[in-house]
DNA sequence: TTTCGACATGTCGAGTTTGACATGTATGGT
DNA sequence: ACCATACATGTCAAACTCGACATGTCGAAA
């Protein structure tokens, strides 16, 4: 019935689960952690989608403020939607689309040489993401649960996926410049 | 000139630059490590680009076999391309999409109760899968550079990716079962 | 010998995404 | 007063994705 397009539908509900916003604040959610980690969308799609949103019942314009901007809520209907995809068991696979990942994976078909050299970019340019997400989680406290804990999960997560990649990276240049074997 | 769907492109052609394969077991490629954590794409996706990839020089025809099957070799363009491209810096970001981490982003909408179920989910599933992918670790030998290295390279990252997701979701549940703060 | 499943390639249409274009408003600096 | 910038929404065409459909081959088991 529906497009299976349903990943950017629950992204908008629950960004405004946490609360109410308009589409261009949506527009400037997703350029922060939320695309950089977990989903891309420009306000091409987010405005279209909306529409739709609010067609369907999920969402309602609660407020129209300067400059023609438009203030949506999530409706009871939209978060007994997004409850219901969130608690769904997983599908096998989601989709995934990750362009950094797929140069770590295409970096064997390289000279080691090669490789080496972008692993170290990879390495340094991680521990500095991470440094910087150290220093954002000491300025905050302990995660409360509600909205304004949304963005400490997130950036946790993102701390350790950069820890992760940066470890792996150090133990991939190990193994292409470790000796030849005989 | 050409659209910015370059990644199926370079996907193709790092595969193919580790050894000639056929459109078939390209697709098969994208079903294991490679679509799970890097690039999807199905065989519908595959065929055309193969067909665009050939007109541009990048790769060729070099064997038929039966059933109708093309063997694709990439050429020295192809190869150059893919360099170029593995080496080039990276331009901010590059696309991302991941449904099961869009998931994780969205918890904080949930009730926490609600949540703390899923994430013991997540934290369940990741340490299944990591325990999969160590095992496969423990039947290969060290890493050699070229093709043979190719696999255990994505294995040794998604065996880290899936502890560093497993580690995040075990944090998150003692964040929102802490007592609450007064 | 026939039938089943894996091999192998392809097209098509509906829906999605994206960059380019278009429009207009409020704010602050000079 | 003028200008740049951030705010704010939207459309459109071109490209891309993906499931459904279509076709045919080869090997092995029943």
């Amino acid at each position: 019935m529906y497009g299976c397009g349903m990943s950017l539908t629950h992204a908008l509900l629950g960004l405004l689960a946490v609360q109410p916003r308009s589409g261009y604040e949506l527009t400037k959610a997703f350029e922060t952690d939320l695309g950089r980690y977990a989903w891309q969308a420009g306000h091409t799609s987010i405005y279209p989608e909306l529409g739709k949103l609010a067609e369907r019942g999920l969402v309602e314009v609660t407020a129209e403020g300067a400059r023609g901007s438009k203030t949506y809520t999530v409706t009871d209907a939209g978060r007994a939607e997004l409850r219901t995809w969130l608690m769904a068991p997983p599908t096998g696979q989601g989709k995934v689309r990750n362009e950094q990942v797929l140069r770590m994976f295409m970096l064997s078909a390289l000279d080691p040489a090669d490789a080496v050299v972008v692993l170290e970019r990879i390495a340094e340019s991680t521990a500095q993401q991470a440094d910087v997400l150290r220093a954002i989680r000491e300025d905050a406290g302990p995660v409360e649960p509600g909205p304004e804990g949304f963005g400490q999960l997130a950036a946790e997560y993102g701390l350790r996926q950069f820890e992760a990649v940066h470890s792996w990276a150090q133990w991939a240049i190990e193994q292409l410049t470790a000796p030849a074997r005989t």
